[in-house]
DNA sequence: ACACAAGCTGACCAAGCGGTCAAGAAAATT
DNA sequence: AATTTTCTTGACCGCTTGGTCAGCTTGTGT
């Protein structure tokens, strides 16, 4: 025992609010907005009071960027399904499967996401210059390398790229609407399969991989 | 001369003016969002004194609803190129490019009918379950007469509607990232063609309508 | 020429906003 | 047990917001 098991009190609590923070932020963010937000409202469902969040977060940008930042991680992680797979049908189905799960179990962050690089991408331009531009020319390479190597055909890559990501964010940032058009009930284990098993097939069809 | 010309310079200013606030109000709302929006801007913009757009439009939600009941008029219309087609290939590919013209010319609307969506349409809900409803359930019937007829693959119809709207609005919606990683440069008109050509090709090949 | 209606607008207001702060409570360190 | 550091919070502030309104200008019908 004379390992420090270390998460002494306030450490705890630190990173309970923050996650409580963080938490009820990403939901009204993508709900009203950056600018419909209000920190009253995302103090109210985070059970905290207003004071409090700005002693962890000193501004509403600062925290918002915090939000951003942390969805365009995970947004990222999802590439890794694409990588070393042998062939664009691996490669490509298993990124539709990835992008359809985050759109369904974290729809809130998709959102946000989404509004922001509507609204011009103030806050997060940077990333969208830097790492993003760069994943991009990286699957790029890769898709054109499938194609050079007679494994689909010849469509553009980048184009193919829009496509994947617009299909699979659509059932997070239109959510309601196809949730409408479901008769208002949400989507079952068996309607997200079938959407996925949709994408997967015409696409995966379209670019002569199937 | 007996033929009245009417148009009386009391009707026309107001129509003029109408149109300006509609025009500069789509822009900042699809920009800003409801909430980031501020009347005094959409004032700016188009070139009034804020009391102004009080006297043709009560409140900012009436303004707002205006907008949006505008853009869903357009965005049905599309439709039309999609009715009386005989084939899939013709039917598909002439609303794809239909909405691709949209996303081109018309990407404020676009974006404030996605907002609107996102935020769960507090203010659109009626036009969901019914407009959009009905016309989605007459789409889905001939999609399914399609493929009765053994014109193409048995997908789903349903989802295939949702792929053909998000990968075509895309452009507009996220016009942005498209933009940046176009090195920060608007598409040109071959780039416009490349990604028509593209959406169609994989769909249409994707469905067995090719 | 007149009178009435429609259109216009600067000045104003209550409400709500993001953000601050001083003073106290709780935890860690000594 | 004393002291220092971190955390918490109600009360508060300056500013912007959507919206109002009284008084003015402009257009229309007679």
């Amino acid at each position: 025992m004379t390992q420090d098991p270390r998460p002494s009190k306030r450490e705890e609590t630190r990173r309970e609010n923050e996650r409580l923070i963080l938490s009820a932020a990403e939901k009204v963010f993508a709900e009203a907005g950056f600018g419909g937000a209000t920190m009253q409202l995302i103090a109210d469902v985070a059970g905290l009071p207003k004071a409090n969040l700005h002693y962890y977060f000193t501004t509403k940008e600062e925290l918002y960027r915090r939000v951003v930042q942390d969805i365009f991680e995970i947004w990222l992680h999802a590439a890794d399904s694409f990588d070393n797979a042998p062939d664009p049908a691996t490669g490509i189905g298993a990124y539709i499967d990835a992008k359809m799960n985050i759109s369904r179990h974290h729809p809130h962050g998709s959102k946000v996401w989404a509004s922001e690089v509507m609204h011009g991408a103030p806050v997060i331009q940077d990333y969208l210059e830097g790492t993003l531009r760069d994943w991009t020319n990286g699957r790029i390479a890769a898709i054109q390398g499938w194609i050079d190597a007679g494994q689909m055909a010849p469509i553009d890559p980048r184009h193919l790229l829009y496509m994947l990501w617009a299909t699979t964010q659509h059932y997070a940032d239109f959510g309601h609407q196809v949730e409408t058009l479901n008769n208002g009930a949400p989507l079952s284990d068996a309607d997200w399969k079938l959407a996925s098993d949709n994408i997967k097939t015409i696409i995966l069809r379209g670019i002569g991989a199937a």
